[in-house]
RNA sequence: CGGGGCGUAGCGCAGCUUGGUAGCGCGCAGCGUUCGGGACGCUGAGGUCGCAGGUUCAAAUCCUGUCGCCCCGACCA
């Protein structure tokens, strides 16, 4: 590709709103334009990087059996209606009506799509287990893109799903877990794979692949001794016995004037933190449930495990004058004992939520539901019970896991993940069924798995940069080599194009910045912020000498080579 | 959706307080001198001042509304 004939341009000036490199650079150096906030124009440039990046994935998908095909982007509505999902995911699910008033959701991801199409057919064991998959423009109604293609509105996204029996689907997940470990390390990125939450995609479990960075978004764990990682969301910790030889006394009512936090009640009784039992109040607006959740003192609550755990999907912490209200209690003095557990208002139920860690203590104390009063050792079991026990803690860094190590906190941002959905979808969709061996119709076993094509090029970029520009990884760099031609004489052209011919005739992909009038530290910074691997300069004094300088693009030196020597280096370094 | 900031040429900004012919730098086009890490001179093109109302003889400037963008938070592939 000739540089006079490339569409779109470098710019020296950087815009005000940039604050993250892969952004900033991505545009500078012509690869995105802005079009408005989290969409972009993908330009000449980054359309070479972007159909490089999808060659590899797709690669890997295929030498794991999957197969492509694309599903329209117009989902019927109803298909979403068949498994909830306008409610669950309406936050962020974007809607159109045809001319007829058919209401349509531009696809978020395509799981109804998938089951819809797979159910067309009238499959049998003898077809399972196959997995498909697409690339394709996903729509999210986000409330704040962010961070150039870190986070859009409209992005692109390989999305795979696997059908088969239960026993097939180990083998299914497995294999994409290996495929995206294998697809990272191509595209020139070191990822942790995270456990993580499913959230509205719905199953039981999944795993993130992040990449850490400390412009990500993810937050989560890892154990390094022995390898375990969990988004934060997930984290499991071990949580110790602390007092359990303890007798348990008599319960004791008091009077306690103290402050509403929990440090006011350490204070107050002089007891420690984690004796004393912490109490939230939660509203669960989909359910109309409030949901207490009780935990040691020590720890916090983990919102995203207490959804799990109570089933609630829009949770909000309850109001001062709902606790005292609705609940008869007061802020700051809740507790679990002689908890009113019929709300006020009806239709209105009250779920509460105990974290294991209540067992791991004895004689605890904490509020009595009046204001000043409290209760000293109270105990589970004898004192109060809960609808529920469940972990429902948050992890902390220092915390130990179960292996023992200590849990170091990490940022990242997530490229990809998998899913298991399980039974979830052929539950909630008719005839998502196949024929067995004795002629009966079984439900199908899915998963899901998705690369986010343009949050993947971003993140390469992010780790993959330097003050000067981008520094490819060869397996995705637009160009393998740039010829910077400088100077316009005679002799100059001529070498720099033939090199330019000869490059490209053995295949090489070769950017040649043929424009004249442009002096040659402009070429060399447009060279390195577009991040090609190679650069060969020819100018007078290169055709002087009968050679070509080249240089890699990490390098700060060339190095003068005869055309010989100058091809042997690129094709040995050939994608 | 809450808090804060900002919309003036492709990009970065000034002008607004105190209404009176719309400016600067970069970039772009032409000519010339230059030419190995973002040169210099001259000339030129490019703007319904986000949009819609209002006040006024007169609005980029004042008022109202609205849309968009950025940051923090909430939310979340």
């Amino acid at each position: 590709m000739k540089m006079t004939q490339l569409f779109g341009k470098t710019s020296k000036t950087e815009g005000s709103d940039y604050k993250i490199s892969s952004h900033r650079l991505l545009t500078q150096a012509g690869y995105i334009r802005e079009s408005t906030a989290g969409r972009y124009y993908m330009l000449p440039l980054g359309m070479v990087v972007q159909s490089k990046m999808t060659d590899v994935i797709r690669k890997h998908m295929n030498a794991a059996g999957a197969q492509e095909l694309i599903m329209p982007t117009l989902h019927p509505l109803e298909l979403w209606q068949e498994t909830n999902r306008t409610t669950s995911a309406s936050f962020e699910l974007m809607k159109v009506v045809d001319r007829r008033g058919a209401p349509f959701a531009l696809g978020g991801t395509a799981e109804e799509m998938a089951v819809d199409l797979v159910r067309k057919f009238n499959i049998s064991y003898k077809d399972l287990p196959f997995n498909i998959y697409q690339f394709s423009n996903k729509f999210r109604d986000e409330m704040r893109a962010r961070g150039g293609l870190l986070r859009v509105r409209e992005f692109m996204m390989k999305d795979a799903y696997s059908f088969g029996t239960e026993e097939q689907f180990k083998q299914a997940y497995q294999q994409m877990w290996d495929s995206y470990v294998a697809i990272f390390e191509e595209l020139g990125i070191k990822v942790d794979v995270v456990a993580a939450d499913n959230g509205y995609i719905g199953g039981e479990y999944c795993h993130e692949f992040v990449m850490e960075s400390e412009v990500g978004e993810s937050r989560y764990f890892i154990d390094p001794t022995s390898g375990y990682a969990a988004h934060e969301d997930v984290t499991i910790f071990k949580v110790e016995d602390m007092n359990l030889d303890e007798e348990l006394q008599a319960m004791q009512a008091i009077d306690a004037e103290r402050g509403p936090t929990m440090n006011d009640g350490v204070l107050h009784h002089n007891l420690p933190l984690w004796q004393q039992i912490k109490d939230v109040l939660y509203f669960d607006e989909a359910t109309k449930r409030y949901i207490l959740a009780i935990i040691r003192g020590d720890f916090e609550v983990n919102e995203t495990k207490l959804m799990q755990a109570s089933g609630a999907w829009e949770l909000r912490a309850a109001t001062e004058q709902e606790i005292r209200e609705d609940l008869k209690s007061e802020p700051g003095f809740i507790s679990p004992v002689n908890f009113v557990k019929k709300g006020v208002k009806t239709g209105y139920e009250v779920v509460v939520i105990a974290d294991k860690s209540l067992r791991t203590a004895r004689n605890m104390y904490g509020g009595a539901n009046a204001r000043n009063k409290d209760l000293l050792n109270i105990n589970i079991d004898r004192d109060f019970t809960a609808d529920k026990e469940a972990d429902i803690a948050l992890a902390q860094p220092g915390f130990l896991s179960l292996d023992g190590g200590e849990l170091i906190e990490k940022k990242g941002i997530e490229v990809g993940n998998i899913f298991q959905l399980g039974y979830h979808y052929s539950n909630l969709m008719h005839d998502a069924e196949y024929t067995d061996e004795n002629g009966m119709r079984q439900k199908y076993y899915m998963g899901c798995y998705g690369i986010g094509v343009g949050r993947t090029l971003a993140a390469i970029v992010e780790a993959h940069h330097d003050d000067k520009g981008i520094v490819w990884p060869a397996s995705i760099a637009p160009y393998t080599i740039i010829i910077s031609q400088l100077g316009d004489d005679e002799a100059v052209i001529k070498a720099a194009h033939g090199m330019y011919k000869k490059l490209t005739t053995a295949g090489i992909q070769v950017l040649y910045d043929d424009r004249v009038g442009v002096r040659p530290g402009e070429k060399f910074a447009d060279a390195d912020l577009i991040g090609i691997p190679y650069r060969v300069v020819v100018s007078a004094k290169t055709v002087a000498a009968g050679k070509y300088e080249v240089k890699a693009r990490t390098d700060s030196q060339g190095q003068l080579l005869d055309e010989n020597a100058v091809m042997q280096l690129v094709l040995g370094n050939k994608n």
